[in-house]
DNA sequence: AGAACCCCCTGTTTGC
DNA sequence: TGCAAACAGGGGGTTC
């Protein structure tokens, strides 16, 4: 489920339910969800944190508790939630967290993708990350520079953390449609007009994003109402909104990629 | 440097 | 209908 709006959605749900607590016990159900420390050390120094802060970077969930943080990677299907009084743990649960008045914060993760840290210094593991797309670091100016010091095509440019931190595959395709720019084209092509565009289709799209609680699909993720505006994402065949033709998929970089072949030509 | 391919996993959808 | 292949919101790795 989780890109930059998914995982903002969650941190605001749940901050209110979990500020304040403290954590009483962990159950890690799936040793490989644990990215680290070891599982011992995990359980010995988890033990009787108090969650004092919950955020986000990137498409990572972060708890600060009192002298440690937990950070968590939802990758393709990982889900948290908060529950109240005694809980079955299910199927896909990769790690529980019992807190303080009778509740638990649950990972769930049915294909294993998702990791778990429990570090002192979060920095480190968002060392490699490019910047928030929404925040003022996020300029015209910085991403016309940005692109042209790469030759990419801009699909898997802005698909990739390192370049721009929390642009997934739904939010990387219905940008590129709202900025009218064909996803393969060559980054060092893109004139400063068209890069001030898609800074503004990024930050609209993902505002758009977090308005709507993020995008609901399949058996993932619930709550979320962008997917009823996709102008691209999985409507393949479609009508375009803006042009009405159909809308186009092709594979870049391994992942579905869907485009309107008039609203979004590629130049050459 | 960048593109193309592999892998990690499970569940659902699609095509024959 | 049944079964196999394709596909899925992510990201790390190798090879050319």
């Amino acid at each position: 489920m989780p890109e930059l709006p998914e995982v903002e959605t969650l941190a605001r749900t749940l901050r209110p339910a979990l500020i304040g607590k403290t954590i009483l016990a962990s159950d890690l159900r799936w040793k490989r969800t644990l990215a680290a420390p070891s599982p011992e050390a995990f359980k010995r120094k988890i033990r009787g944190q108090e969650i004092t802060e919950v955020s986000r970077r990137a498409k990572y969930f972060i708890l600060r508790l009192s002298s440690v943080s937990l950070l968590i990677h939802l990758r393709m299907s990982g889900g948290l939630l908060v529950v109240l009084g005694g809980y079955q743990p299910e199927k896909h649960d990769r790690l529980i967290l019992k807190l303080t008045d009778d509740t638990s914060l649950i990972f769930s993760d049915p294909r294993k993708f998702g990791r778990v840290w429990l570090v002192d210094d979060p920095a480190r593991v968002f060392a490699d990350l490019g910047p928030e797309p929404l925040s003022e670091a996020f300029t015209a100016g910085w991403l016309f520079a940005a692109l042209r010091a790469r030759r990419r095509q801009l699909k898997p440019l802005l698909l990739d953390q390192t370049f721009l931190a929390g642009l997934g595959n739904i939010y990387v395709d219905e940008s590129l449609h709202r900025a009218k720019l064909h996803p393969l084209t060559p980054s060092d092509r893109v004139t400063a007009r068209q890069a001030e565009g898609l800074r503004n289709a990024i930050r609209a799209t993902l505002e758009e994003g977090i308005r709507q609680n993020g995008a609901s699909i399949d058996w993932v993720y619930r709550g979320g109402g962008f997917q009823n505006q996709f102008r691209v994402y999985g409507r393949t065949g479609q009508a375009c909104p803006v042009c009405g033709r159909k809308i186009q998929r092709l594979t870049v970089g391994q992942r579905g990629t869907h485009f309107c072949p008039k609203c979004q030509k590629l130049k050459d």
